[in-house]
DNA sequence: CGATCGTTTGAGTTTGATCAAATGTGGTGG
DNA sequence: CCACCACATTTGATCAAACTCAAACGATCG
C-alpha cells in the first residue's frame, strides 16, 4: 500500500526513521500517476509551474539548451526523487526536466503537501533535507565539471550514481542501471561524447568500471574512489558514512 | 532601524512587497554583529551548523577544495544575503563560506527564525524564494562553468553580479564595487589566472567592460549581455524583467 | 624599504574539441 | 525474416582553447 513511495521513503529514512501513519499519508498524498516517454519534458522551461511531481521508475534530468543548442544537464533525478518541492513560489520554471528513458512519475498537488507539511513535522524535516541534500549534490557538480579532469568526473559521478541508487534499493552486487548514452553522459560532464567514449575505455581498460548497455558494473570501489577523489560527506546520508567499498554490504545488511 | 536589514529587505522585496511591521519584526530578529578578515571563513566545511548569518556589508564566497589544493568557487553572497536559511538540518557543513574583503554580519538564531517564520507567512515566503533564486543561480553556474567560453563565462558573471548588486542599491551608474581578484575570478569561472587576465584585456580592449581596482564599469550593457547570452530569467526578479541596459535606471526610479 | 601579493607578458604544452567515417545495435515494417 | 533506418559507439587525424611555467612589473602595507 506504501509500495508506490517505498524508494521515497527509504531515501528519507537515511535522514530519520519514519513512523506508519507517516509513510501511510505520503502514500495518501499522491495521485494521478503519468507515464513519459523517454527524451519527453516532465516539465519545460518558462512555463508556469504546477504540482509536485514524484519520480516512481526510470530516471530524469534538468536541463538548459542555450541558444545554439549547447546543453548542460544539471541533475539526474531517480526513482524517489521529488521533482520541485517548493517552486510553486516561482512563476516559471527556470530550466526543463526530461526522461532518459520511460518514466513513471506521481502527481502531488499543493494542497495534499501543505496538509502532509501541517500534520507531519517530522515528515517535513526528511523533505526539506532531501532538498538540501539536492542542492548539496548541484554544488559538488560545480566543483565535478569545474576542476576536476575528464577521468576524475567520470568516476565522481560513477561513485555518486552507484551511492544514492544504493540507498532506495536500486543496486546490486557492484551494478546498478543507469540508462544514460555516452552523449548524455557528455552533456552532464561537460566534455564531448568522443572525449567520454575515450575515458570509458580507460576505465574499462584500467579494470576499474564497465560501463555498457546502460548497466554500470563498479569492479573496484576504492580504485575508484580514490581516482575521483570522492568524499561521500556531501550526500549527508547521516548515521554512518566512511569511504564506501563496503557501503554495499552494510546496506544489504 | 531597520537599517540594518535595509539590503535584505530590498531583496526582498523583489519578490513582494512587505509592511512595516514584516520590516520590524526582521530587524528584530537580528544580533550579534561580527567582522571578519579578508579571506577568514565564516563557517568551515565539516564543522557543526550554527545559527543563520546575514551579509551586512563586504562580500564572501561559498568554497570546496580538493585535496591537492584545487579550489572552486561556488557562490557569492553579497550584502542582503542570508548565509545558510535552512541547514540547521545537516549535522556538519559540506562546503566553507570565507571572506572576500572585510565582512561584517548579524547572527540570526533559530529562535528567531523559527519565531519570523510562525508569525509572518508572506515573510516566510519571501525568504523561500530568496533561497530558490539561490538555487537557480546554483544551477545557472554549472551551465556557465559547462558550456561557455572563457570570454563568455566571464561576461555572464559581470551580467549576473551588477543585476544581483542592483538589486541591493550598491551600482551607481554602470559601475559597482567587486572586490575580487583576478584568481577569484579564476576559482569561480574554472580559468587560470592567466587566462582570466588575458580575457579580461580583452573586454576591456574590445570596450565592453573593465575592472581595475575592484571596480567593474560595464561600458556596453547590450553587447555584454549578447556575447554572454545572458538570460536575466533565473534570477527570478518577478514584475518584470526585459534585457537590462535601462536597468539602473528603472531601478533608481 | 623590503616583503607579499596581484597583474601582466611570453613561450611552449596539453587536454579535450572537432570533423569525418566506420562499425554496431535495436526497432519497424514490408 | 530481412532490409532498412535512426541512433549510439568506436576509431583516427587534426586543431584550438586554455594551461603551465617562468619571469618581470606594480601595488600596498607594516
Amino acid at each position: 500500500m506504501t509500495a508506490i513511495v517505498a524508494r521515497l521513503i527509504r531515501k528519507l529514512e537515511n535522514f530519520t526513521p519514519l513512523a506508519e501513519d507517516e509513510k501511510r499519508a505520503l502514500a495518501n498524498a499522491v495521485s494521478a500517476v503519468r507515464r513519459f516517454a523517454a527524451r519527453e519534458d516532465l516539465v519545460r522551461e518558462g512555463e508556469p509551474t504546477d504540482g509536485i511531481k514524484l519520480i516512481l521508475e526510470g530516471f530524469a534530468c534538468r536541463y538548459k539548451v542555450l541558444q545554439d543548442g549547447r546543453r548542460q544537464i544539471i541533475a539526474y533525478l531517480v526513482p524517489g526523487d521529488l521533482c520541485d518541492v517548493r517552486v510553486f513560489l516561482l512563476k516559471r520554471m527556470d530550466h526543463s526536466i526530461a526522461a532518459l528513458c520511460p518514466v513513471e512519475a506521481a502527481m502531488v498537488s499543493h494542497e495534499a503537501t501543505n496538509d502532509l507539511m501541517e500534520r507531519f513535522p517530522r515528515l517535513t524535516r526528511a523533505l526539506w533535507w532531501s532538498t538540501l541534500v539536492e542542492e548539496s549534490i548541484t554544488r559538488e557538480w560545480i566543483v565535478n565539471v569545474g576542476q576536476r579532469s575528464a577521468f576524475e568526473r567520470l568516476a565522481h559521478l560513477f561513485c555518486e550514481m552507484f551511492m544514492r541508487l544504493d540507498a532506495v534499493g536500486l543496486t546490486h552486487d557492484d551494478q546498478c542501471e543507469l540508462p544514460l548514452t555516452q552523449i548524455e553522459l557528455a552533456d552532464t560532464l561537460a566534455l564531448s561524447a568522443v572525449h567520454v567514449n575515450r575515458t570509458l575505455m580507460e576505465m574499462r581498460r584500467g579494470r576499474l568500471v564497465s560501463f555498457h548497455n546502460r548497466q554500470l558494473v563498479i569492479h573496484d570501489h576504492v580504485a575508484l574512489q580514490i581516482a575521483a577523489g570522492f568524499n561521500p560527506n556531501y550526500l549527508h546520508f547521516e548515521g554512518e558514512s566512511p569511504l564506501a567499498p563496503e557501503l554495499t554490504e552494510r546496506t544489504r545488511a
